[in-house]
RNA sequence: GCGCGCGUAGCUCAGUUGGUUAGAGCGCGUCCCUGAUAAGGACGAGGUCCGUGGUUCGAGUCCACGCGUGCGCACCA
């Protein structure tokens, strides 16, 4: 039989934690944990694949701690929770850092290196910071399947999305469009909004003031504003709101204005009827009549307004652009109208509702090639004429952002560089009115920072989304967000504006579209999985991966579903005998990727249909909030779109795609046949904790020349003269230490209490090295000094706990420990252990309430007041029984046997949250029964709590006496009386008489804490209190409404122990209360008055929320007596542990004073010092005089002494 | 510009359905206790709950507007 070893107090958590990280590692706990609950009903976790081709941060800790939280929880509660690791491969970021690695720029270049190397390498480059990625994930102690990650590169996942798009396609959800997108011209790539959103920055543009002539009067132009001069040259409308009112308005000298009779002095909103301004040369501009009088500020001239105009009228009005390279040509030309009649198609005043009056001039230039917007205005004129007589678009610049041959003054310029020659060129030929800066936010490259992009009419693939924008909302609505403003607020605005996903990208590391195009006919194909591919007839080119692989053994299979290996697949067309079809060159947008995770991680539908059915969809995810565009909504788009119903308008339209198709050609609704069919909502994940932002802080010298990551650093380095900082972490400002840092010096478990215990989850945090070094002592050391405790009196006492149960052991449950001989019920021990107990039942309650929300904040919250309460009341207050020198005495057992069972219990408890604490303590306290227990309290069930141990009242009560130990003491500290000193007396006053007697029963606790001879309640009047009778806001707010104000008065004013006498002889109080209707009576009983006692002035007395507490500061001989007694133990104790004497060591003590009274209180207490301080032999000298200066000397409450001990000899016993 | 958060002590943050004296930790100050001791604890100072207006008997909490701040979104022409 062995026992408990003595855990010291200094732990080092870092080193502890390699320790455990070794043992679960060689012992597969984690497995085992699985291996537990595979019967159990299922809890699905879907794992965000993180990228690791960068460094891991903070933030990814905080990721990575939040979700491993609930699975841990989970599966100790009983729930079969798979982990399936995951990593995101694909996309521009794998290639621009690529190109970074071999120097090159742009897609040119890359050809020129090679494709097929090129995607070779960006294979290799997704894994350079994959060790990290592992070493982070595991040291953090996040439990997650590593071995068998889902990689999105995997041929298995591609096909798996090739499964996804084939359905989309076959239902008519893929098509391809022309869109103007935001071009990457460098890159050759569109960009996705997230990516867009990214990449915004606050640049100053040239913003110009341009005329555009009217045909009918070349004098008079319609004024027009904007901060791309270089979309000028392909100038196709002008657009006015048809609802505004537009102003025709001359430029008068400012001095001839300035001395007209009844002119204003500067441009006015009103028509000037009187005085038609003539322009000095003469040309009048068209401006809304609303902006008049800001463009008259902005040009610092006077406007004068001659004659107003409706914006309709101005709609069909024909004008010269103001640059002419297309105008010239074309400028004859008509189109015929459908309904009727010939139209100019260019150059012609349109009308569009967008046009606002928020800015500029109220008339917008519209170049179709460059702007949605315009874009969309094109259409709409298109619409008007009949087939091919509709307006072209006019697009003067390449997709490189050049000009074409088109434009031969400007050709070969980068559009950004010819808006300065374009400002030029309008100055020189007057139709530039004014010129300034314009500062805004404009998009750039998020990868090539200095890249601005330029909306650009491109080709691309596009998913309908916006046919599936009611069951997204839908969807939505059955998903728990957290916090719960996501689903309606930032998530669901984003869904309720959606647009159709632009999917492809012009590029060479991602996913392929699997569509094959026919050559002569155009039709297209989609295909499912290689397989399938492969089964095409007359199928050509599967032999440039075989050579490629031949000559390079090294290459990974899953290659040959990328580019270029699959490009060169092609097939004979079903649509046209002896034609071929051949895939499209786009790989897909990588957010798809993610996205498709659900199905895709297990490669489904191709394989895994049982681990796909019984894990979707998932009960949690946690990412943080820039995931709300990214893969929270790809995953939502993506299930709502295989999984859900289609909708009713698309539907029709299937049978039609369906009858276009060959006839051996699969009919569309093969998604539905699936062994899945449609799911319920919601999917594809049911709970979803959005985490905040993690900023940095960190600390500059006042030069900014210097960074500290404390304050401390700071300090040391700069003084005084140093500033704190927050902002965004940044790698190149290196204003973060890296976890790795985090972990070797605080360890793993700080950090995650730091991120579990600080704040919600979803509020942004502020990375801060002190709170989480703070965060140790504030609960994993006084939790870790309490455990020490523990051992090192067990030990001592030979105490061993369960190791005398000769009944089968398991986890050490209640029921297993109560199989002990030395265990007595719960009900038979001392109020404090029945306490002690009770207050761990009832956190474990709370607890497990508070999980099976996800509320882990509110959960750490009451796990740190429970260790609270054993550190600081139930150890505090058992000290002594430990101390007690009958090892077998049943008091001091069952002191052992609770402490040890509430530290079980907690080392379950906080098992998800410090996976290592808790698994360190676990094993020391099951070491007495070795390998008969489960050897990780990771396998163990979560603890639940017998209700019947619980006592909510008892806890009120202890809190109520916890309470009067504080009030006593502050009161002690008001009168400046030290609690070594005894009192006689403290009187203490309840306001509620309920727990009285209770509190009189126990006031053992309380007078040891006071150090106090006696303790009186009372609750009734007493000389050191004053009553005041309050109402009951809650209760009488509703019944007795505005007269609340005169009946508080009333209450104020009244004296409170009279009131409360009348309460206790009527069992109510009456009071009459004026009113404007006259007087009015009110009875309140018991429960609608709160009466709140305050202590008179004048005594050593303190109060609470409840209670008063008087000290009797009166003292006699014999108290000062006692005190000096226990200022003199104090004082040798001090000494014992000064010459280093072990606890058990016997010592002769020498005192010699010149003090008779110290001498009298010494002797008098003899025995209770040697008690104390195991001394066998106490001797005291009481002398004439001690010398001054002896450096020996120690004060002894009042009085010098010198005080000499010897160690004797040693004995087992601590305290005899 | 629009949308969504946030704004509470010197700092970092809690604050449940509106309710009486707004809390915690750190830091600071004063002190206590001490064989858990390279720990532990108490007490104190410190607050215009961003501002203004409103609803209400009553607002840190609800509403409106404004200011500051962070993030997101674009018809930023």
């Amino acid at each position: 039989m062995t026992g408990f070893q003595a855990v010291g107090t200094n732990a080092k958590f870092p080193e502890l934690e390699e320790g455990i990280l070794q043992f679960w590692k060689d012992n597969h706990i984690y497995k085992q944990s699985l291996e537990l609950r595979k019967d159990g009903p299922s809890f699905v976790f879907y794992e965000g694949p993180p990228t690791a081709n960068g460094l891991p941060h903070p933030g990814h800790c905080l990721t990575r701690a939040i979700k491993d939280v609930f699975p841990r929880y989970k599966t100790m509660r009983g729930y079969r929770c798979l982990r399936k690791a995951g990593w995101d491969t694909h996309g521009l970021p794998v290639e621009v850092e690529v190109c970074k690695e071999l120097g090159i720029h742009g897609k040119s270049e890359i050809e020129k290196y090679g494709i097929e190397p090129f995607i070779q390498r960006c294979q290799q480059s997704v894994w350079r910071y994959m060790q990290e990625w592992e070493r982070l994930t595991e040291r953090i102690g996040f439990w997650i399947d590593l071995s068998e990650a889902y990689v999105t590169y995997h041929q298995s996942y591609i096909e798996s999305i090739w499964w996804s798009l084939k359905s989309l396609f076959d239902r008519g959800l893929l098509y391809r469009g022309h869109k103007i997108v935001w071009w990457w011209a460098q890159g050759g790539t569109a960009l996705s909004a997230g990516e867009v959103g990214q990449g915004y920055r606050e640049v100053a543009d040239p913003s110009v003031y341009v005329k555009f002539p009217l045909e009918e009067d070349p004098s008079l132009s319609l004024l027009v504003w904007t901060t791309t001069p270089w979309t000028l040259p392909s100038n196709q409308f002008a657009a006015v709101n048809p609802d505004l009112t537009y102003a025709i308005c001359s430029f008068p000298e400012p001095t001839a204005l300035a001395a007209g009779t009844d002119a204003p002095s500067t441009a006015t909103s009103n028509v000037n009827a009187n005085t038609p301004a003539a322009s000095v040369d003469g040309s009048r501009i068209i401006v809304a009549q609303a902006l008049v009088q800001s463009l008259s500020d902005k040009l610092k001239r006077p406007l004068a307004i001659d004659s107003l105009i409706s914006g309709s009228e101005l709609v069909g009005k024909y004008y010269k652009p103001p640059m002419d390279y297309y105008y010239g040509k074309s400028k004859a030309e008509v189109g015929t109208l459908k309904a009727g009649g010939q139209q100019r198609p260019s150059w012609r005043i349109v009308p569009a509702d967008f046009v606002t009056i928020d800015s500029g001039t109220g008339a917008v230039h519209m170049a179709p090639a460059f702007g949605e917007a315009d874009y969309d205005v094109l259409n709409q004129q298109k619409l008007l004429f009949v087939d091919g007589e509709a307006p072209p678009l006019i697009c003067a610049v390449d997709s490189e952002g050049k000009f074409t041959s088109d434009c031969p003054d400007y050709q070969g310029i980068w559009v950004k560089d010819a808006d300065k020659l374009i400002v030029r060129r309008l100055r020189e030929e007057g139709s530039l009115l004014h010129f300034e800066q314009y500062v805004h936010d404009y998009p750039f490259c998020w990868r090539a920072e200095a890249d601005p992009l330029i909306q650009y009419p491109r080709e691309s693939w596009f998913v309908r989304t916006t046919q599936f924008r009611d069951s997204m909302l839908e969807n939505n609505s059955k998903i728990r967000w957290m916090p719960e403003h996501i689903r309606d607020g930032r998530f669901g605005n984003f869904l309720a504006s959606n647009v159709d996903w632009a999917l492809s990208r012009e590029r060479y590391w991602g996913t392929p579209l699997p569509i094959w195009v026919c050559e002569a006919t155009s039709k297209m194909d989609a295909v499912a999985s290689y397989d399938e591919l492969l089964k095409k007839p007359g199928i050509t080119g599967t032999e440039v991966w075989l050579k490629a692989k031949a000559a390079n053994p090294e290459l990974v299979e899953d290659l040959k579903v990328h580019k270029p290996y699959i490009d060169a697949v092609t097939y004979d067309s079903p649509f046209s005998k002896g034609s071929r079809m051949t895939r499209v060159t786009e790989v897909i947008d990588c957010w798809y990727d993610s996205g498709a995770m659900p199905f895709a991680q297990w490669g489904y539908p191709h394989k895994n249909h049982e681990q796909f059915a019984d894990q979707f969809p998932a009960d949690f995810i946690s990412e943080a909030i820039d995931q709300t565009r990214g893969w929270f909504y790809s995953q939502l788009a993506i299930s709502t779109m295989v999984f859900g119903p289609t909708p009713k308008a698309l539907a029709h339209s299937l049978e039609q795609i369906d009858a276009q198709k060959p006839t051996d050609a699969p009919k569309q609704n093969f998604v539905q046949n699936t062994d899945q069919g449609q799911r319920d909502f919601p999917h594809p994940f049911k709970n979803c904790i959005v985490l905040g932002l993690m900023l940095a802080e960190w600390y500059e010298s006042k030069d900014a020349k210097q960074r500290f990551l404390t304050e401390e650093e700071a300090k040391d380095a700069c003084g005084k003269d140093y500033v704190s900082k927050s902002g965004k972490m940044s790698k190149s400002l290196r204003n973060y230490r890296s976890p790795n840092e985090i972990f070797d010096r605080f360890g793993a478990d700080a950090l995650r209490w730091y991120f579990y215990a600080n704040q919600p989850p979803w509020n942004s945090i502020l990375y801060s090295e002190r709170a989480i070094r703070d965060s140790i002592p504030e609960f994993l050391l006084r939790l870790w000094n309490v455990f020490s405790f523990f051992t090192i009196y067990a030990e001592m006492d030979g105490f061993s706990g369960p190791a005398d149960i000769s009944a089968k052991l398991d986890q050490l449950t209640p029921e297993e420990l109560s199989q002990s001989p030395t265990y007595r019920p719960i009900a038979d021990r001392s109020e404090l252990d029945r306490w002690m107990l009770s207050e761990v039942a009832a956190a474990t309650e709370d607890v497990i309430a508070k999980m099976d929300s996800f509320d882990s904040y509110g959960a750490c919250q009451v796990i740190s007041q429970l260790v609270d309460s054993l550190s600081n009341w139930y150890v505090r207050r058992s000290r002594s029984r430990y101390w007690s020198s009958d090892k077998k005495s049943t008091d001091k057992i069952d002191a052992y046997w609770t402490l040890y069972e509430s530290l079980l219990t907690i080392s379950k408890l906080i098992a998800p949250f410090v996976p290592f604490m808790a698994e360190s303590i676990w094993q020391q306290l099951t070491k007495p029964v070795g390998s008969q227990v489960r050897t990780s309290v990771h396998l163990c069930d979560y603890p639940t709590a017998d209700a019947s141990i619980v006592d909510r009242q008892l806890g009120v009560r202890m809190k109520l006496l916890r309470e009067i130990s504080s009030i006593g003491r502050s009161a002690r500290m008001e009168a400046k009386l030290k609690v070594r000193q005894p009192l006689s007396r403290v009187e203490v006053t309840l306001a509620d008489a309920t727990h009285q007697t209770w509190l009189k029963d126990h006031d053992d606790i309380a007078k040891e804490e006071l150090n106090v001879k006696e303790i009186q309640y009372s609750s009734g009047s007493s000389p050191y209190v004053e009553y005041v009778v309050q109402p009951n806001l809650r209760k009488l707010g509703p019944r007795v409404g505005s007269m609340l104000p005169k009946l508080k008065a009333a209450l104020a004013k009244a004296d409170g122990a009279t009131l409360l006498d009348q309460m206790t002889t009527n069992g109510k109080i009456s009071l009459t209360l004026e009113d404007a209707n006259g007087a009015k009576s009110i009875d309140l009983d018991g429960e609608d008055i709160l009466v709140r006692l305050q202590a008179k002035e004048g005594w050593a007395a303190a109060q609470g929320h409840g209670c008063v507490v008087v000290l009797a500061t009166a003292l006699t001989e014999e108290l000062i007596q006692e005190g000096i007694a226990r200022d003199a133990v104090r004082l040798i104790q001090d000494q014992r542990k000064a010459v280093g004497c072990d606890f058990a060591d016997r010592i002769e003590i020498g005192i010699t004073t010149a003090s008779q009274a110290i001498a009298d209180a010494i002797n008098n207490h003899k025995a209770f010092i040697e008690g104390e301080t195991l001394a066998t032999r106490l001797d005291v000298h009481v002398v004439e005089a001690l010398p001054a200066e002896d450096p020996a000397l120690q004060d002894l409450g009042e009085y010098p002494v010198l005080l000499v001990i010897k160690t004797v000899s040693s004995s087992a016993s601590p305290k005899s």
